[in-house]
Order: structure tokens, then C-alpha cells, then sequence
DNA sequence: AAAATACATGAATACATGCTCATATATTCA
DNA sequence: TGAATATATGAGCATGTATTCATGTATTTT
């Protein structure tokens, strides 16, 4: 590891940084933001879910709930720039 | 996960874009990056070459070698830039 | 009210990933 | 040449994370 006094980054803004690109580090999350980018979108497994708790509690999407369907669309406009930009990344390369 | 008739992203590209999210997804290399974008790094413990390999193979960095120490530095505008946002965002909420 | 639908959630499991330790390699210095 | 330095790398271990399965809850439909 980088040793303190070298570290520009303090740990915690590193660990809050690292967890908003780990939450944008799996497959599944990124068709979902993906398919979010685009509209909304409502699904019913249980991964789908799984990850849908993960994207609520880091803020990246917002649930609406009409009948009993939820509604899912992003919440973070940062959040679709940042998946756009990595994405041209990957479609540049 | 969601349906491949209802995925916007194929799979192929959903997991390049991850893996580079995801490499950005360690707080350890979130702040080599971040030592990095202000200059050059050169270190020797063996958790720091694992991660430098990482970064090396992503081409987040290059490597520059000088008798037996090893310089890296940023080869990718994108990964600066996009860590950049994603600290402004980190640091805005 | 009972059944069906849509989703949430906890537990268990399987797999991925980071860290450490031991060892290897390359380079410089004495 | 031998010792020291800087880094690389493989193995093993510990921890984290995604997926599945079983079950729970709210809402709608019949």
C-alpha cells in the first residue's frame, strides 16, 4: 500500500471513491445503469433486486412504486456521465 | 439480470466497462491514481506491484524504468479524468 | 377472501480479489 | 564477484461479493 505520508488521498475519500467505481464494477450493474440511460425500467428477479438495493443505497437510482410494479430510473446525472465516459473509453480502445 | 431482449448493452461490452470500473474499485489503486495524477510514483512493496501490474495491464499507466527503480505514471487521460469526476462527485455529497 | 403477481430480503454457496510471505530477477555498489 | 537494493511474481489465505433458493410482504385480481 501507499504509505501515509506519501498519500495524497486520505483513506476514507479513497475507500468512498473506490466503492462509487466498485458499484459501476459489475456486468449486471452496468446493463442495468445502461438500460436505465435509456428509460426506466422495471424487472422482478431476485439478482436484479439484489443489485437494485446496492444502486439505492449508493444513490444511483431512485424506486417508484404504482401498483405493485417499482419503477426504477437513474437518480445521478454524474452517474450516467461517469457510465458514459467509461464507456466510450471501452468503445475507443 | 435482465433479459437479453430487454438489454441495451451486450454482455461483452457490460464486462470491459466493469473491469474498468471495477479496476478503479480498490481504494488501494484509487489512491495510487490519485498520487499519480499529481506525479509520478515509484515504490517497491510487493501489494503495490500487484496493483501496478493491474494498472499496467488496464494501460492505466506506464511503466519507465531507470537503473533499478521502475517510474510509473498516468497513460490514460480517460481514467484521470474520470477519477477526477469521480471524486468531485465524492466530495460534493 | 383466496390466489396470483411483483418485488424484497436473508441465508447459503461459490467464486473473485486483495494482501502477505517467500522467492526470483535485474541492477548497482563495494 | 558478492552483497544490497528495487521490483516482480506465484502461492496461500482471508475476505468480499454475486447468485440462487426459500420465504416474506404488499398489491391486485377473481
Amino acid at each position: 500500500m501507499i504509505s501515509s505520508k506519501e498519500a495524497i488521498l486520505d483513506e476514507h475519500t479513497a475507500a468512498l471513491v473506490a466503492e462509487l467505481f466498485g458499484t459501476l464494477g459489475d456486468a449486471s450493474r452496468v446493463r442495468i445503469i445502461a438500460a436505465l440511460v435509456v428509460s426506466e425500467l422495471n424487472v422482478s428477479a431476485s439478482a436484479v433486486s439484489h443489485h437494485m438495493r446496492v444502486l439505492r443505497q449508493m444513490r444511483f437510482v431512485r424506486a417508484r412504486k404504482k401498483g405493485r410494479e417499482v419503477f426504477y430510473s437513474l437518480d445521478d446525472e454524474h452517474i450516467a456521465d461517469l457510465f458514459q465516459r467509461g464507456l466510450e473509453h471501452i468503445q475507443h480502445n
